[in-house]
DNA sequence: TTGAAAGCGGTACCAG
DNA sequence: CTGGTACCGCTTTCAA
């Protein structure tokens, strides 16, 4: 384990200063380092493997050219942190790198995961959630530029820029696409309360009924949770003993594991899908609605263009004047995405 | 954006020296500080909120308390994130914190990413996997501690502890829980060749039957693949069109996604769960394996274990002597665990 | 018991 | 064009 080459160790080396070693590697040896020199220094780098060490330069520099990402859970649970991946797409491409910090839903663990980062001269913040849902900012994100990713202050006059999904469009699209197909009793599975994006897409869903003409029918939308039993269980209260008459012919869900319920209480029914029952999901989940059978229609959520954008905005006002930042807007609404499969088609009859 | 109060403002605001707020702060104020002073150094580090710079101190101590975690694709894949999760428990108990760098399976960006971390001073690396694989070690790997997660290295000499599931008797107690049940007949959806832990689970699946003096129908066991569409193809090909005598009573599933597959292919079959056909998975996915309907019995991968195990013996050859290192043995199995829920039961008849 | 000074690895300014 | 030096914030040794 033999340290890394210092700079004084390639300007002996090269025989030369330290002063000289380091205005060359940073470009400025031109004018000011004779052209010799700089070629035994360069040679003298290569041979050591020499690259500066980060921590000296964040000393000096007051920066670090560290981004840190601050997660709910998006690292821990099962939902996959493409926002995470935009957003590091965007920082590489500048410069930066991040570091992800994940604090597994414990909120008594950002402050002090701040105050780790921020003792670590990040140059800025990003806050991130597995789903929509309104923060607390924790005190020290505004001691330096920072983002909301997926997340938002709920405070009257927030402080910080935030980017998420679009959700109204979104399950307004959803929801004209089965329109579309003919479908005029579509059911949903609405997710719970306990998430703002649930009745924002129920939003969307009315929406698009009333720009269609077609009246809601209340007792077809209601709270169902999130996961595959809540869809299956939603399904059977919907199709179970029902006449073909009296049934949806389409079932929107709020996520695609409401879908697999739904799609597995159809199964068990009988019901061959989309041929007698439509099946629309939401969000586009890797590996489950690309690989449904059959594959699921749904509503992609946009994460990995939420985390780029999220990095830009924080990147830019790091990068460009601070004095700018209260001009903008607070709010980035990036588009959901429609992707269809098989799990829809025309209204039956 | 006021910068944080240095250890200056502290000892000018106590009327010490920056010397004595070290000391005292560091809990050896007591028989070189008099009372009186250590008492004011502690109320103005209070006062002003003051916390020590770490980038400061990384650079003066020579190392930094953080551990750098390499994932390959565990932060930005669909699959939780639990060994990170684990390992951070561990980290944080034991004063260090870690940051987490994702390549997205791009191995390329493995070595600069581990010269990012190594220039920041990171005491120990950790490489972790998302699912079970060789891997090549990056150089940068071995110029300070570091431990493998979920991956091994090939080489016939290895060079870093790695920490792995027990796959082989993973599969075995799986195969073991239906044979107890009165399965004679278990077909095996083994997953795809391109993984190491399929073969391990055949093995595990074989050992089990031969344990039992119940001999392997060869035909009954193929590589699959690991999605939903790959299970249901494979429930088809066993149970579509073919007599209830010549259906295997159980199907052994190596990931719980497979299993879904198959439960939506018993459904469309007619086939009841567990009383037609018992269905076991593998991993006890998060939010699938607990939701489905019936709820999947499974082999749970002890994700969290092998994090915390990880870890551990990381920070003890960092923290204990180095010199121990070469003594320890290089791999440490961790044990799955048999989840027994709703979806297997009594062989039919 | 206290404070001054050196040094961790760089960068940048300033004489020479 | 070059080398010396101060400084970033902190710990640690050493003299007073």
């Amino acid at each position: 384990m033999n340290r890394k080459a210092t700079a004084l160790d390639v300007a002996k080396l090269a025989g030369v200063s330290r002063s000289a070693v380091s205005l060359v590697l940073n470009g400025r040896g031109d004018g000011n380092v004779a052209k010799e020199s700089q070629d035994r220094i360069r040679q003298a780098a290569k041979e050591l493997k020499y690259s500066p060490n980060a921590i000296a330069l964040s000393l000096r520099n007051q920066r670090s050219r560290v981004i840190g990402i601050l997660s709910d859970e998006v690292v821990v649970s099962p939902f996959d942190g493409n926002i995470i991946g935009g957003a590091d797409d965007i920082a590489r491409s500048r410069g930066f790198v991040t570091v992800v910090m994940d604090t597994e839903r414990d909120t008594a663990r950002d402050a002090s995961a701040i105050e780790t980062l921020l003792d670590r001269q990040v140059d800025g913040l990003m806050y991130v959630t597995v789903g929509l849902k309104p923060i607390e900012i924790p005190q020290g994100m505004i001691r330096v530029p920072s983002v909301l990713a997926n997340c938002y202050d709920e405070q009257p006059q927030p402080q910080l820029h935030h980017v998420i999904p679009d959700e109204v469009t979104g399950g307004r699209e959803a929801t004209e696409h089965l329109l579309q197909w003919g479908h005029r009793d579509i059911a949903l599975l609405a997710g719970s309360e306990d998430s703002p994006a649930a009745p924002l897409r129920v939003q969307g869903y009315r929406e698009a009924h009333s720009l269609a003409g077609v009246p809601v029918r209340e007792e077809r939308v209601f709270m169902a949770g999130w996961d595959i039993d809540a869809g299956y269980h939603g399904a059977m209260k919907l199709l179970d003993d029902v006449s073909p008459a009296d049934r949806p012919t389409a079932i929107m869900c709020a996520n695609d594991r409401l879908a697999v319920g739904v799609a597995l209480a159809a199964a068990r029914l009988g019901l061959s899908v989309p041929r007698d029952l439509s099946i629309m999901g939401y969000d586009d989940e890797a590996r489950i609605a690309d690989t449904m059978v059959p594959a699921l229609t749904t509503m992609a959520l946009p994460l990995r263009e939420i985390g780029r954008a999220a990095m830009t905005t924080l990147l830019d006002t790091i990068e460009g004047g601070e004095g700018t930042t209260a001009a903008r807007s607070m709010e980035t609404m990036v588009p959901c995405r429609l992707v269809v499969r098989e799990s829809t088609g025309p209204a039956p009859r």
